[in-house]
DNA sequence: CTGAAAGCGCTTACAG
DNA sequence: CTGAAAGCGCTTACAG
């Protein structure tokens, strides 16, 4: 059965194309006995207008692109999840790329959605990535665009992210409250905006507590593994430096410390407190429960395409569009590790 | 910056647009010195085909649809993954939907889909899901169509799935390798087939080995949750039936009964052997390493979107296609709770 | 209230 | 080797 289309409603009523498109459309000033008939014969063929033919008319594809590092990442997939339940009641959808944290193919994807002609891109930028051309080729060619959670803060764009040396803050005087007196940082890696930035929390916390910085309490990460938790969470016993609180970067490596002190008998929290970061299934279901920072992910796709919308519809309009940058909290769920 | 078209090339080098759109199509008919012309200018100027244009001119969108019940899923991620991967290589652009398991959600997104006319679709159906109006209409509307994991036989189009029974069979082949004797299931849902299978893969399993099947032995979730692995693992101890080994549906659900028994100071697998399957991230981490049945998502993924590839363009010549039933291999993967 | 016409930007069968 | 023309299916400014 081929579709049905606009002409073939016409030529059966015996009216002209115009007038069909005017009735479906609900124009006012087609009479309500056509508008009646067109309407009616439209159902019974089931009829939908061809959107290939729409987005060559109006210019718009309804579509938004979103480029993430990695979907398999229970952080991501919840912006994921956010981004298109928000997309999808506005009328939206949403095509998904993943840079693998690859520059080279951060770049052909961009490529490839603006080659599609998506409405807006929202991204979260590689680890590689910075304030590289492709991203200026968006903001250049007008494309609505949002950062969030890996974000470049020199491109102007707008951005939903959250305070990461805040969050970083509240985390470590939640172990300062707890008993600790000698915290150790396990941070991320040296680029991204968020390791730094947690790095930096952990030493005004330090700092606003009057306990000295130590460099030689913090182990930074290689790789975001579990593995690199183990190996650090041994490196620290092994030192015997009477650490007994660790603030860690993120929950799957926290989640390896965890393993390496349940294999060793030693007391979590009563010998060293852990507390990790992004609140990933993994531990709520750990033993002892994990201690750690909830970033709200999927808020934060809501909010991104939101303002997405915002600006694509101030761009259609003509209207100026200023960038926003929008700030969500976070939180401390305490549990059993500290 | 206005995008180029191949007007504007056509009038810069005073030529005609079809010439122009054979020169950048490198069709045999067009003299090499238009054609360098052409294929300058057009480099120059940055000169991408208007998708909007092409989509209407072939009826082709390049673009294909998914839908699957949830994102947040180490299982779908890693299928997600797959399909993105693969459909990206062969210049395809991929548009996800996630029905929340809400049949009345999936049916508003096939029809989301058909509308917007992508070239095929993919699907895990969601539970509720079965033989329904709106899965026959993209049959009746011919739109290449593939379903994975979560499947309805009763559809006859192409799928990519594991041999549940088999795979079922094989833990509980494997619990009993390890020396149980008295085995429980803790099962899913009614509805759904891969839980069907992996019940009657346990009873297959029981049967080969001489073990009479007791239904006191086998335990429905009500949800698939950590916290029904809990609360079947505590009834499970209460009720001290002698169960040495629990065949749990999923790695989540295995982990709550981990987590009960750790509380509980029970060992495993001394007392009670447990394994699980899908292979979740978070088996790989928790103490003790969970055992289960690795499915291969990324490549459930990578073939799903194959075969829908095979069917696109078999229908595009109008060759006849034959949908295929894919099923991969799946293993046990042996770790510390059993 | 209705409709003829132009146009979105491309592709391709056909003529020369 | 080149190009005029039709057409994909819609929307909308304009005329009547």
């Amino acid at each position: 059965m081929r579709e049905a289309t606009l002409k073939e409603i016409a030529n059966t009523l015996g009216i002209s194309i115009t007038t069909v498109s005017k009735a479906l459309k609900n124009y006012p000033d087609v009479s309500a006995k056509t508008k009646k008939a067109v309407v009616d014969l439209a159902v019974k063929l089931n009829y939908t207008p061809n959107s290939f033919a729409v987005n060559l008319r109006t210019q718009e594809s309804k579509t938004i692109g979103l480029i993430i590092p990695e979907v398999v990442h229970h952080f991501f997939s919840g912006v994921v999840n956010g981004i298109i339940d928000e997309a999808e009641k506005n009328g939206y959808l949403v095509i998904i790329l993943q840079s693998n944290e690859s520059l080279e193919l951060e770049k052909k994807q961009v490529a490839l959605l603006i080659n599609k002609r998506v409405d807006g891109i929202i991204m979260s930028l590689s680890n590689e990535s910075n304030n590289d051309a492709h991203i200026k080729e968006i903001l250049q060619k007008e494309i609505p665009f949002v950062q969030f959670d890996k974000i470049s803060k020199l491109i102007p764009s707008s951005k939903v992210i959250i305070n990461d040396q805040k969050a970083a803050m509240d985390a470590v005087q939640h172990l300062i409250d707890r008993g600790c007196k000698k915290i150790a940082h396990i941070r991320g890696l040296e680029n991204p905006q968020n390791s730094i930035d947690r790095f930096l929390g952990y030493k005004k916390a330090l700092e606003k507590n009057g306990i000295p910085f130590d460099p030689g309490l913090v182990y930074a990460c290689k790789s975001i593994t579990f593995e690199q938790g183990v190996a650090f969470a041994k490196q620290i016993i092994e030192e015997d430096k009477g650490i007994d609180g660790i603030f860690v970067i993120t929950d799957l490596v926290a989640v390896g410390v965890l393993a390496y002190f349940n294999e060793k008998g030693i007391q979590v929290p009563n010998q060293i407190a852990v507390i990790g970061f992004s609140n990933w299934l993994v531990s709520r279901v750990i033993t002892p429960k994990l201690s750690t920072v909830d970033q709200p992910s999927y808020e934060m796709g809501v909010e991104a395409f939101t303002v997405l919308l915002e600006e694509i519809v101030c761009r259609k309009e003509n209207r100026e569009f200023k960038p926003r940058i929008i700030e969500l909290e976070t939180g401390i769920i305490a549990r059993e590790s500290t």
